[in-house]
RNA sequence: GGGCCGGUAGCUCAAAGGUAGAGCACUCGACUUGCACUCGAGAGGUUGAGGGUUCGAGUCCCUCCCGGUCCA
């Protein structure tokens, strides 16, 4: 964030000078900030100025969050704010982003640009929030950050035609708050001026101060940042603000850290399992001293700026802090865990199933090194419980939760279990019994073990401990900057497309509407007509675009090959003479092609639904394709599907088609329509409208949905899974076919069943028995060659024992094998070398091109020229044009040129007795 | 979506480019009242798929598939 980029304008308020505020120069900063007149002190938060609320409270005193939360939500409900329902911690309904950062995330893009009303104006709201971006400050800034927090924003949206407010009264609400409900003395507030920017917003800000710690941000959205960085006027002006709900509790309840008030029950249950104790007076001196360190230091410099202050050895500290900041974490990350499971995340490796896996994986490791890990699944539980009081989902999703968990921590502990092995191998292969820096670091980026958990895995099974490279997580941040971001090139069309109005969609309107007449707005090249109203539907939404002709005037008929929706320009893409501007064209959609699609997409919502009924609620759409024959629907679910549970979803879905239920269209604002349906309907994800189409089969599923559907289920006929499998973690497809493509697939089946019945001359009944002792009967004939075979080797091998030439050292076999392949030779081979062992067998197999061929050695045999047979072999390669090698006793290897025997077999026994000079004088005589 | 690691017998893993192996599990046999143990024998493989280099590829190169992991 730049700061300072607004001037004193922007901050000069009536409501200060009403307050009897001024202005100062925070000389250490350099920043202007808002105090009482009668204020003295120093300026600013922490690290400038210590907590002062650390065991000494201030202001009202509770240390219940609900206690605070309502304080807040009936103040502003008192000012005439409605209170709202917080939105799900998932944003499905935002493209980029993952996870809800801060109330505003709610009204993004669409209020806050003015597209659809607000739900209420002004409104407030306490908004679960959750941020991973700095997940490594969780525990160790003991509570002043929090993965997961409730944001408490009271929000206000200004535009020329309605004021509602803008900073007089935001300030003062703020003012009036802090004062009269929490009680805090009007010289503990402070209100610095600040910069902020977000999701390509941005204004003035103020950062409240209570105590040393930011408690508040009251932001100004009235910005727009260009692309170029410079800033133009929204019509919206957006009072954007942030109480920090858990902030406020910290500083009323006077708590040694924040976690213990926001996680009485969790922080007690780890505290008891992992028998961890603390002294209270030194952990209180502790987070006072911590809070005038600057956070962003590496937390090793904390430690030892804390223990030089407290005068205690750093060693000490680490070990009086280390469990506690651990448990902290624990309690934060797995409120985080319970809230995104609950809302039907799968852990994966992609996307914010990434997200829940690393805050699980996170939980995990700090449990383990507790010597908790057991207690997860215990604690999650206690967590779902515990939070459900207040957010009825979890409990509601309760088993899913633990479901979902729990197989993720099985996935966790096969991978802890393999990976420690795995270590251990590398140690022992390694050259000093040691682990590399490289070698730390692929173990973390390729098998997701982090140097100190390698460290404890040693110190249990060896008792020895690996060095952690100081800049290891820099090494390993270096490794991932190199990796650019691939993007997506999107298709592009002429510009000047855009210059002509949108076309109407009669497809909309009439689905069943086969021909029509349209006017030609323009053409472009190659082979794209532009209409006025189209009948055609184009690809979107997995659904593929109609086919069709265009007829021309002249009666030229132009087949329709792809029609494609460019910002809602509908262009068809068509074979033949383009027709002229201004031409009237016949359009005539292949309503065959249109009726199977229209099934097969009615189809996908109708599994879409059985799937998340027998599989449970954390099935969501992933991805689907829908085609004339075969369609593809993708959903989140943590493992592959069994037969049975795919035979229940077709069954589920068999029924609801059975009951020829309706299937209605209706057009709502998207606040009306997730407020009707809730945030399900964005199964097909994101769908970027201020107006949203929806589509309700009955009353069972409820999407958001551009594409075309049937009248009613009855006309999909029958759905039939034809297979599913698992496309990556946490992702199954299932591919299916409706309508006719089903009676299609039926018929080729039972085509495939006749023609089999022919051929193996029995009933279908018994043709799984029949085809197993066909398969048994062949087993047994191939065995029994089997047996001959070997034999008949074996023959050979004592026949050629017999026939063996008898040398100084050794006896020698020279055989050339017509019938005998590379491993039949080298068998022959094996069984001479046993028989005499004093052999040396040349075997050459002719039956292969090149020549394969082998030499082995008897155990006992003496080669005076001391020549290996590996040697022996690659000599005798080289010199026919192919290669060979091998070891001490054993060669092999393959000749290419023409070969005449006798010469051959005199260079080998030559080589053998003499060695390469000597080989060399037999082969010339 | 990208990077990295991996894929060999049912499982866990070996094999400098040169005859695909070990342990556990399995089958049979011996010992034993029975179980366990022990001993002996046996079965089990398209080395994830396809292509390339090579006389020769589990091993080297390319493409793809699958699993794992880190990061968006």
């Amino acid at each position: 964030m730049s700061k300072g980029r607004f001037g004193e304008e922007e901050y000069r308020l009536s409501v200060f000078k009403e307050l009897g505020y001024e202005r100062r120069l925070c000389e250490k900063e350099g920043e202007y900030y808002w105090v009482p007149q009668e204020f003295k002190g120093e300026c600013g938060e922490s690290p400038t100025v210590k907590y002062e609320f650390i065991d000494n409270p201030i202001g009202y005193r509770t240390s219940s969050l609900e206690e605070v939360r309502n304080l807040f939500l009936g103040f502003f409900s008192s000012k005439s704010h409605k209170v709202i329902d917080p939105y799900p911690v998932v944003a499905r309904w935002r493209s980029d982003l993952y996870l809800t950062d801060a109330s505003i995330v709610d009204f993004q893009p669409y209020v806050t640009e003015g597209m659809i009303p607000p739900p209420a104006n002004p409104l407030v709201v306490s908004q679960p929030c959750i941020r991973l971006l700095d997940l490594d400050n969780v525990g160790t800034t003991f509570g002043r950050h929090m993965s997961i927090f409730e944001m408490g924003g009271h929000h206000a949206f200004n535009d020329s035609s309605h004021e509602v407010y803008w900073k007089d009264e935001t300030v003062r609400y703020s003012y009036e708050f802090i004062t009269k409900i929490m009680k805090i003395p009007r010289e503990k507030i402070l209100y610095k001026e600040s910069y902020w920017s977000g999701g390509g917003n941005a204004g003035p800000c103020f950062e409240v101060i209570v105590g040393g710690l930011e408690v508040a941000t009251l932001v100004f959205m009235r910005f727009k940042v260009e692309r170029d960085g410079s800033l133009s006027e929204l019509p919206i002006r957006t009072v954007d603000t942030g109480y920090g709900i858990e902030r406020f509790l910290w500083v009323a309840s006077g708590a040694l850290s924040s976690m213990f008030v926001v996680h009485p029950k969790a922080i007690q249950y780890i505290l008891e399992e992992g028998k961890i104790s603390y002294d209270e007076d030194l952990i209180k001196k502790y987070v006072v001293a911590l809070s005038g360190v600057d956070p962003t230091l590496p937390l090793s410099q904390i430690r030892t700026q804390v223990a030089k202050v407290l005068n205690v050895k750093p060693e000490f500290l680490e070990k009086q802090i280390s469990p506690l900041e651990k448990a902290f974490k624990i309690v934060d990350h797995s409120k985080s865990l319970v809230f995104i499971l609950s809302e039907g995340v799968v852990p994966s490796n992609v996307g914010v199933g990434y997200l829940a896996r690393l805050l699980f994986r996170r939980i995990a490791r700090n449990m383990r090194s507790l010597g908790i890990l057991d207690d997860l699944i215990p604690l999650l539980d206690l967590q779902v419980n515990y939070w459900s009081r207040w957010f009825r989902t979890l409990g509601e999703q309760k088993d899913e939760i633990i479901k979902v968990a729990s197989v993720e921590f099985q996935k966790y502990k096969r991978n802890y279990e393999r990976t420690s092995s795995l270590i251990l191998k590398e140690l022992d292969a390694s050259k000093n019994y040691l682990l590399t820096p490289e070698k730390l670091v692929e173990l973390y980026d390729s098998h997701g073990f982090t140097p100190e958990e390698v460290n404890d895995v040693l110190q249990f099974t060896r008792g020895i401990s690996v060095e952690i490279p100081v800049d290891f997580y820099k090494n390993i941040a270096a490794r991932h900057a190199k990796n650019l971001v691939t993007q997506v090139k999107e298709q592009e069309f002429p510009k000047e497309i855009l210059n002509y109005e949108e076309t109407k969609k009669k497809y909309y309107e009439d689905p069943n509407l086969e021909e029509f007449s349209a006017t030609v707005l323009g053409v472009f090249e190659p082979n794209i007509v532009l209409l006025g109203e189209t009948i055609f539907y184009p690809e979107g939404g997995g659904q593929p675009s109609d086919k069709g002709t265009m007829e021309r005037e002249s009666g030229e008929k132009l087949n329709v090959t792809n029609v494609i929706n460019y910002k809602n320009r509908i262009l068809h893409f068509v074979e033949g003479n383009l027709p002229k501007v201004g031409e009237k064209v016949k359009l005539r959609v292949d309503m065959e092609r249109r009726w199977a699609l229209r099934r097969a997409h009615t189809a996908t919502h109708i599994i879409n639904w059985a799937s998340r009924n027998i599989l449970g609620a954390h099935v969501w759409q992933h991805g689907a394709q829908k085609d004339v024959n075969e369609s593809r629907l993708d959903i989140t679910h943590y493992e592959g599907l069994t037969e049975e549970e795919i035979e229940k979803i077709e069954k589920l879905a068999n029924e609801l088609v059975l009951k020829a239920l309706p299937v209605k269209i209706e057009y709502l604002m998207r606040t009306e329509a997730e407020r009707r349906y809730g945030f399900r309907i964005y199964q097909g994800g994101v769908v970027p409208a201020k107006e949203i189409r929806i589509v309700s089969i009955g009353n069972y599923e409820v999407e958001a949905c551009g594409g075309l559907h049937v009248e009613n289920t009855g006309q999909i006929g029958l759905i039939k899974i034809i297979h599913a499998e698992k496309i990556q973690d946490g992702v199954v497809r299932l591919i299916f076919t409706s309508g006719l493509s089903s009676l299609k697939l039926l018929q080729e089946d039972e085509n495939i069943v006749r023609k089999l019945e022919k051929l193996l001359k029995v009933s279908k009944l018994k043709l799984l028995e029949q085809s197993t002792n066909f398969l048994k009967e062949l087993e047994e004939l191939k065995s029994k060659v089997e047996e001959y075979k070997e034999k008949e080797i074996k023959e050979v091998s004592v026949s050629l024992v017999n026939k063996a030439e008898r040398k100084e050292g050794f006896n020698f076999i020279f055989y050339v094998a017509n019938q005998y392949n590379l491993d039949e030779i080298i068998k022959i081979g094996e069984n001479v070398s046993k028989l005499d062992e004093a052999s040396v067998c040349f075997i050459l197999s002719t039956m292969s091109i090149p020549n394969d061929f082998v030499i082995v050695y008897g155990k006992e045999s003496k080669i005076p020229s001391k020549l290996r047979a590996g040697d022996l072999a690659k000599i005798i390669g080289k010199e026919y044009g192919g290669g060979g090698g091998g070891k001490d006793k054993f060669g092999k290897g393959g000749l290419v040129n023409n070969i005449d025997l006798e010469r051959l077999k005199q260079r080998v026994l030559g080589l053998l007795i003499f060695g390469i000079e000597g080989g060399e004088k037999i082969a010339k005589a």
